[in-house]
DNA sequence: CGAAAATTTGACATGACTCAACTGGAGTGG
DNA sequence: CCACTCCAGTTGAGTCATGTCAAATTTTCG
């Protein structure tokens, strides 16, 4: 079941069948609709999510409406809004799915009992958080050295699959510049 | 032996006092002067290091020269160039002694070997990624959404320790200003 | 004390933002 | 299937925050 998600934990630590089975018992599926939200702003993460199909973003919105977005998510990969997740706490974000998706929530007690009766999996979620560490600090590095007409060539080159399918508008409030300053930018790299 | 060292990671697991000499017979204890350099740039990072006293900065220097700070680090920290150090690749980054600094050294090999001799190890830097992880992500968002002076202010309301003892062109490189930017920041909010 | 580095300040340039209007495609309901 | 609405995307004009270049001043530290 889930060949993907198995797939992406072989990639860390591998597991005998019964303890896969073991792993995705904790685990619940689910589906959203696109616009759907898995978590609003205010209300507390319940669930670490990994997306089997679909594509979402989380996302913040401040006082004079601006949106920034902190993540997008894909087939294969984890969402949450971490922070509320673990102290539980009411989120700064919420987490909206940009096409239909298909997901896996587990709890943060399952979580918890997971690490505990599968230590692989501790390992496996060691190796996940030290590689998007890795990516968020490669993303701090490309926001405070370079252009926003370079962040988005460099995005494009890093995530072709997420490019291709997310509207420019969310590509521009992950970067950090407003849909219309992309838009300027875009046409220039275009006439060139 | 190395009370800070203990203290750090008995907030997160706790160890024995037998699992505890186990672990720090793999860390080699080493001291550097200001301006030292730990790791340089074209260098391989050979070690994960925790600081326990002192300050360091991991830093690169683009094309033209301008420098930007990716971390910082005083005691009870670590310090790395996470993605050389994984990867056995040539590290993008410099480690700089900003004070005359004592620190303990990890080799990879030596702790691949910690985390199979002592699962609570595994736990522990699970735990230390997840939060260094969140620490970054929220740097990226004040990057995308606030203005250079609510950055600096938030700086140094949430790193008062580091705001206090580090040069000024060095937090101005951290935040993503010129130096000259955050002078004029810092003379405005003086005038007010 | 003296050299090197950090900080400040001034004048000017510019990349990106804001506000606003317009275009065109996607989705919805009659 | 068309009319209508709603957004994403584009484009223009003017503004502003921050950068660049350069020089003066202060601080640090050997």
């Amino acid at each position: 079941m889930w060949p993907l998600f198995r797939e992406k934990i072989s990639q860390h630590t591998l597991l005998a069948d019964e303890e896969y089975e073991l792993v995705t018992s904790f685990f619940k599926y689910k589906t959203y609709k696109k616009r759907q939200f898995i978590l609003q702003e205010g209300n507390i993460s319940k669930y670490e999510t990994f997306i089997l199909k679909g594509c979402v973003r989380v996302y913040d919105v401040n006082d004079t409406g601006q949106e920034h977005v902190l993540q997008f998510g894909i087939e294969g990969w984890w969402v949450n809004s971490l922070h509320s997740f673990i102290n539980e706490t009411p989120s700064d974000y919420d987490i909206e799915c940009l096409e239909n998706s298909e997901v896996l929530h587990i709890t943060k007690p399952d979580l918890e009992k997971l690490y505990k009766q599968v230590p692989a999996m501790e390992r496996y979620f060691r190796i996940l958080f030290q590689e998007v560490y890795m990516s968020s600090q490669h993303r701090v590095c490309t926001l405070l050295a370079k252009s926003a007409g370079k962040r988005y060539r460099d995005f494009l080159k890093l995530y072709p699959q997420v490019g291709e399918r997310i509207p420019d508008r969310q590509v521009a409030l992950y970067l950090g510049v407003t849909p219309q300053s992309l838009s300027r930018i875009r046409s220039q790299f275009a006439g060139k």
